[in-house]
DNA sequence: GTAGGGTTAG
């Protein structure tokens, strides 16, 4: 503030240089130059305090301005209290705010409206209603102000009963034709789910703004329900409206959940069309649909753009690495803004967590929890039913039991998440006993629960188990998905029930899909029942023409039926649909560092000592008697084909490399990408005996521990 | 002084 003030000493003194104390201590930057007779011959104290606030640079300065008010008797200005209660920032501003307002005798609906919105802003939504509900105990009546403010705590509290509540109230009191009320319903009613109810609202709203549409658009789009969100977006269009940024982020948030990239394309034209392409928020939308959308790299431009990135943009980028299979890239990510200080939230490490998962690595796994524990997330929910699932994937269901003994808030994701680790591991009793606890605690169960029970049970040969709880869930008011069938189809599959399992296939009221065809073939190729196994590769080559795994499975059931012709006939098959088998593969974690090896891989340093103790574990296994599963190789086949076959060496690999590079005693841990093979698992079983040795082996569907020549899964997978 | 958005788990 410039002041051009020779003191008159005759006029006001006190004030003088209260204000000249008050402004420099304040810093205060105004562009007005004051004439000091005329400025204190007009002097009105409120409208000075109140131009005080609002050029006040710092927040701390509140404080003082508060004290100033004290020592001029302006603390029963409503009008100025309100102004300082609208400032408060951050918490300690919120406690001070709440000073300010318990202070002030009798507090009109301003600083009622500014108590509300300052605990609404800071996402104390529960005190914002507790202030609203003591506002009306006061008798001081409500105003157009109120309604969204307090609406907007319902919203995010799911408060269904105390928003219709309201909403009784807005009708009462004539807030019909209010438009911000109106909106304010709009979106509470959607928020939590009550889309009949939001629509009933927007239809009767006379005069819909962007505001209106787009709080029924995220309504949908937040309620999964995308395609209807569109459906509202095209609608809006027809009418003319022109969406503003925010009705763009809904939209894109709507495509980026069906994972429509072309549209989603569209919108970004649009965007780029309407100049707001370097809008932060819209940057984090579309990083987030570009990720999600399998467009990784191209989502990272986005993310390069922003100097420094915001929390929610951090998210977005990794868990799009994460949920993509980058967990390389999502948790160096991750790394790189903890080394920044940029503190993370639960969301982030979630994501990290799920990173860690997909590594497979114990080590990691041991790491991120450590991490976990030194912080306030060890509470959240979402990451301790991660934190399980990852132990869980990591191979230690023993950490993972830990996590969910310490975890005090237990919500069905995370009894869930336990019921399927215990089933990854072929715990299929464990699983079930957990379920029976859960149930106990009064937690009720969801689809997902019974898929990892379905799991448990297949995964340990529980037909009659399984096949009971598939009809329990009507009880639960769950309608079986085609994971639920698929568990089924495998459960009874596997036994050898093929029959059983065909006919339930048939009766199932869907089409079945690619999971349910997929778990017959590979049933039919356990027990060699090719006309079946044809009939469901069929189906499978119509619904997922691209994917190689079922030519493979295809291919390995003709193989174990030694119908070479046919085998041939597969194979060129693929090669005219230019398609090549994935290529097998085992990792193998030594001292935190994970070491890849694949069929025939030479290129490791150790290579000669590790095919010298291969050939050492081939003899050891034959003078134990142990012969390989080759009559269904045979002639005919080439090398790669007897490994695709019967048996991926890569496994055989990992594991010599874990002997050489361990002490003695050591468990060995190795993640597959395909599944465990007749013959490779026979002979670890027998190497585990031989070698004195834990060997824990994940493939693609389950884990399998090797302990004195014998398997955790009991020969079932 | 009021309303709409984007990022997490099984």
């Amino acid at each position: 503030m410039v002041l051009n003030l020779s003191l008159p000493g005759n006029v006001f003194p006190a004030r003088a240089f209260k204000f000249l104390r008050v402004s420099s201590l304040l810093g205060i930057h105004s562009n007005t130059c004051f004439d000091s007779d005329h400025f204190f011959c007009s002097f009105n104290p409120v409208t000075f305090y109140a131009s005080l606030i609002d050029n006040s640079v710092h927040k701390s300065h509140l404080n003082q301005i508060h004290a100033q008010l004290l020592a001029s008797g302006l603390q029963y200005s409503g009008f100025l209290i309100t102004k300082l209660v609208n400032c408060s920032l951050n918490l300690a501003g919120i406690h001070y705010a709440r000073k300010l307002f318990d202070f002030f005798p009798e507090p009109d609906v301003f600083l009622w409206n500014a108590i509300i919105r300052c605990y609404s802003r800071h996402s104390f939504f529960n005190d914002a209603l507790e202030m609203y509900s003591r506002m009306q105990m006061a008798w001081v009546s409500h105003d157009g102000f109120t309604f969204p403010l307090v609406l907007k705590a319902c919203s995010a509290l799911l408060a269904l009963d105390v928003g219709r509540g309201i909403h009784g109230q807005v009708f009462r009191c004539g807030f019909e034709g209010d438009v911000f009320v109106q909106n304010g319903l709009v979106s509470f009613y959607a928020k939590c789910g009550q889309i009949q109810q939001a629509n009933v609202v927007f239809d009767r709203l006379s005069n819909k703004t962007i505001v209106s549409w787009t709080s029924l658009i995220s309504g949908y789009a937040q309620n999964g329900e995308p395609v209807e969100a569109l459906r509202i977006f095209s609608q809006m269009r027809k009418m003319n409206v022109n969406p503003d940024w925010i009705a763009l982020v809904s939209v894109l948030k709507a495509y980026t959940d069906i994972e429509d990239l072309e549209h989603g394309k569209s919108i970004h034209g649009c965007v780029i069309k309407m100049g707001l392409e370097s809008e932060i928020d819209l940057l984090i939308s579309l990083t987030a649909m570009y990720a999600k959308c399998g467009q990784v790299k191209f989502a990272r431009t986005f993310f390069d753009q922003v100097d420094v990135p915001n929390l929610i943009l951090w998210n977005a980028m990794i868990s799009g690495y994460a949920k993509n299979g980058y967990a390389e890239e999502a948790l160096e990510l991750f790394r790189q803004m903890i080394t920044q200080n940029f503190r993370p939230d639960s969301i982030t490490v979630t994501s990290g967590i799920l990173a860690c998962a997909q590594m497979g690595s114990l080590e990691l796994a041991r790491w991120m929890s450590d991490y976990v524990s030194r912080t306030e997330f060890s509470k959240d929910v979402f990451v301790n039913s991660a934190l399980i699932d990852m132990f869980a994937k990591c191979g230690s269901i023993h950490l993972a039991r830990i996590i969910f003994d310490r975890a005090l808030d237990k919500d069905v994701v995370l009894w869930s998440a336990m019921i399927m680790g215990y089933g990854l591991h072929g715990h299929g009793k464990e699983s079930i006993d957990l379920f029976g606890a859960m149930k106990q605690a009064g937690v009720c169960p969801n689809d997902v629960t019974f898929v990892g029970l379905l799991t448990a049970c297949k995964n340990s040969g529980l037909v009659e188990e399984g096949w009971e709880l598939f009809y329990h869930m009507r009880d639960y008011g769950i309608e079986p998905r085609h994971q639920h069938y698929a568990c089924v189809v495998d459960l009874l599959g596997r036994k050898g029930y093929l029959d059983q399992a065909y006919s339930f296939i048939r009766n199932m009221p869907t089409q079945p899909g690619i999971s349910v065809w997929g778990a017959l073939l590979s049933a039919c190729k356990i027990h060699r029942n090719v006309t079946l196994g044809e009939y469901a590769a069929e189906q499978l080559f119509s619904l997922d023409p691209y994917n190689t795994g079922h030519y493979v499975q295809l291919s390995n059931l003709y193989a174990s039926a030694r119908l070479w012709d046919r085998v041939a006939k597969v194979r060129v098959l693929m090669r005219e649909k230019g398609l090549n088998k994935d290529t097998g593969q085992s990792v193998i974690e030594i001292n935190g560092k994970l070491q890849a090896f694949q069929f025939g891989d030479k290129s490791h340093p150790r290579s000669s000592e590790i095919y010298e103790e291969l050939e050492n574990l081939e003899r050891k296994l034959k003078e134990a008697g142990f012969s390989p599963h080759k009559e269904s190789v045979l002639h005919d086949l080439n090398d790669e084909e007897i490994e695709e076959t019967l048996c991926n060496h890569s496994e055989r690999l990992a594991i010599a490399y874990g002997l050489i590079s361990t002490s003695p005693g050591t468990t060995l841990m190795i993640t597959k990408n395909l599944r465990a093979c007749v013959n490779c698992h026979a002979a670890t079983k027998l190497i585990s005996k031989l070698m004195n040795r834990e060997i824990v082996v994940r493939d693609t569907n389950r884990f399998h521990h090797f302990k004195d020549g014998l398997c955790s899964c009991g020969d079932y997978w």
